[in-house]
DNA sequence: CTGAAAGCGCTAACAA
DNA sequence: TTGTTAGCGCTTTCAG
């Protein structure tokens, strides 16, 4: 916090200062600062011109304490080393500051001893008008009861039983479904699934999603491999599906997964997507880049966040109003190049005619 | 902020409450909470335990405004949604929570109107007790003054003039010229440069480092390239590169660029590392997947959070000490197969013999 | 349109 | 070891 006369030294200015400087009551000085009507033009500049040679700024626990509220809005985050929840974050923050709120930030590592409940509670002792828990994972309990309006970020609705939480978030579940039925209307007679933690809910709609796009089509789903969202585990999970005899076709549920899944094929002497198609989940900035630029679907992040967030703030602002959820945000699928249609694959599964380029 | 009584509803406990319900006056609570000394056994117990039946949480504005501290720490943050910055990012909350700090985050996205400057009043207006620049940028000015110690991350020393200014970041030219010299080391002549957007000093110092590394050997630096950090940049670049006659090696100042550059030159008939080698900058957790699997130069962003953090905690509490700069990391190189000692190449420059697998 | 008085819930001295 | 007394700098009534 601001210098305190340490040493004796200058003490920060405060709006009596301004008031006094300016010839008006330090009420009078509140009242320009924070906008309110019934001001005199003449006031407000003398006001505003005293507090500008003053150095002034306001003391935001002072008003915290004295009105109620913070301004801030704390968010739980977890897996903001992850691309999606790196990019909610990011949408969250720019979409509170345009509302003028701050953010508070707290870090849940998968696994944390007091989980999210424990950085609920470290945010409201903050003071936080409202929490923001972005791509929760299933912790068994409900942490979202408390005092302030709680907005659940890429959850699907319901998921947190408070009556007050709010919810925004694609429609995973149909994302899932369009990449799943975008290889199947390529012609591959089944898709695998490469799946993200199942503690997570946004790894649960895209498997709810691949599951339905097959069942629809009378085929019974494959036992999908689980990873851990990251590269590694893709690679890890790619050299086991190389050896079923019937995949022709990969959804995994993200980007990162998806691209080490084509390396331990490619390695596997499998050709994306000659012998098998391969598609991701988020469009990382990467997956146009990679090789073979990977099919994947998009998620509207901004939108989300910032559709959230409306949501959140009008909760904040306004307690009485119903708490609607946001609306659904459209499916985008982007097609590469690493769908294509199957190919009768021969028996005994030859290497291809010329090692892959690149190779290891 | 907490529930104040709306609608004549219950209030949220205070000290006071705590204090009454256990029988003692509200200061020996504050002592209680916070862990002072001199307290018997038995009345700290009996006020955790009022104030767990209370369900009481204390009003950290209330607290801010008596103690004149926050214990919050203002971040600057630029580029999160680039892996270096959210690394760090990352590692910053961890440090910060160890240290019983919470973070208030603003981003400054490049371009922004207040810029750095107009980040950092906010953080102050907000009270915070230090302020973290994460990567900053060359904005002119220098917007690090100010009244609460301020650590810049990922900057050289003497960037931010303040004399109460803190740094710690990795020795990046270093790490651009270990790179840099690894090319050399395995035999090509020279070594082109994709360098990153120039008013971050981050990608001055890899370019920095490059030069001196080429200039060590007697060898004059070539026409670096300039990129925005991203893949789509590299490739731009990367086409362009593709017609240089002695371009058999490129030092790319990250990652997302250097693959994107691989995927232009793989397009234009030079295979990665056969024709060319590439070295990227950061080792992002794709690095090891893509094809070919990418040489980089790993940055320690954990230890430089942590250095950092522990540097800005020590200056906000003990104002007096010295100000001293957190110790250079050390270089770490990781060689995987995008690199290879260069080929003759034939004057006429022939496609190779065979097309690369799963172009576009 | 403007001002005066009364706290918000906590910590900081100082006393006991 | 514990309690008492003042504020911290603002916003909120309620009067002018």
């Amino acid at each position: 916090m601001r210098a305190r006369g340490r040493d004796g030294g200058p003490t920060a200015p405060r709006s009596v200062d301004v008031a006094e400087r300016a010839g008006v009551s330090q009420k009078t000085v509140s009242r320009v600062l924070n906008g309110e009507r019934y001001v005199s033009e003449d006031v407000r500049r003398r006001v505003l011109e005293a507090a500008e040679q003053l150095g002034y700024r306001l003391n935001s626990a002072a008003r915290a304490l004295a009105s109620g509220r913070t301004r801030t809005i704390g968010v739980v985050a977890l897996g903001t080393a992850l691309f999606g929840p790196a990019s909610l974050l990011l949408g969250v923050e720019r979409a509170a500051r345009d509302a003028g709120y701050a953010l508070t930030i707290v870090n849940t590592l998968e696994g944390d001893p007091g989980g999210v409940g424990g950085a609920v509670r470290s945010l409201l002792e903050r003071g936080v008008d409202g929490i923001v828990v972005s791509e929760p994972i299933d912790e068994g309990a409900d942490p979202f009861s408390c005092d302030v309006p709680v907005l659940v970020l890429g959850a699907p609705a319901g998921t947190g039983a408070g009556e007050r939480t709010l919810c925004a978030g694609v429609d995973a579940e149909a994302l899932a479904r369009a990449a799943t039925e975008h290889l199947l209307d390529l012609g591959h007679l089944t898709v695998h699934h490469l799946a993200g933690p199942q503690r997570w809910f946004a790894a649960r709609d895209r498997m709810a999603g691949w599951r339905q796009a097959l069942e629809a089509r009378g085929c019974e789903p494959p036992a999908p491999v689980e990873g851990d969202w990251s590269a590694a585990s893709g690679y890890a999970a790619g050299r086991e599906l190389a050896a079923r005899d019937d995949l022709t076709a990969v959804f995994a549920a993200n980007d990162d997964m998806a691209i080490g899944l084509t390396r331990a094929l490619t390695e596997a002497g499998l050709r994306v997507p000659e012998d098998v198609s391969v598609v991701g989940f988020d469009d990382v900035p990467l997956a146009a880049y990679v090789l073979p630029p990977l099919t994947t679907v998009r998620q509207p992040f901004d939108a989300v966040a910032r559709d959230g967030l409306r949501l959140l703030v009008r909760a904040i602002e306004n307690p009485d109003a119903e708490s609607s959820t946001a609306r659904k945000q459209p499916v985008e699928l982007v097609v590469r190049s690493s769908t294509a249609p199957p190919r009768p694959r021969d028996p005994g599964r030859l290497p291809p005619a010329a090692p892959p380029t690149g190779g290891l």
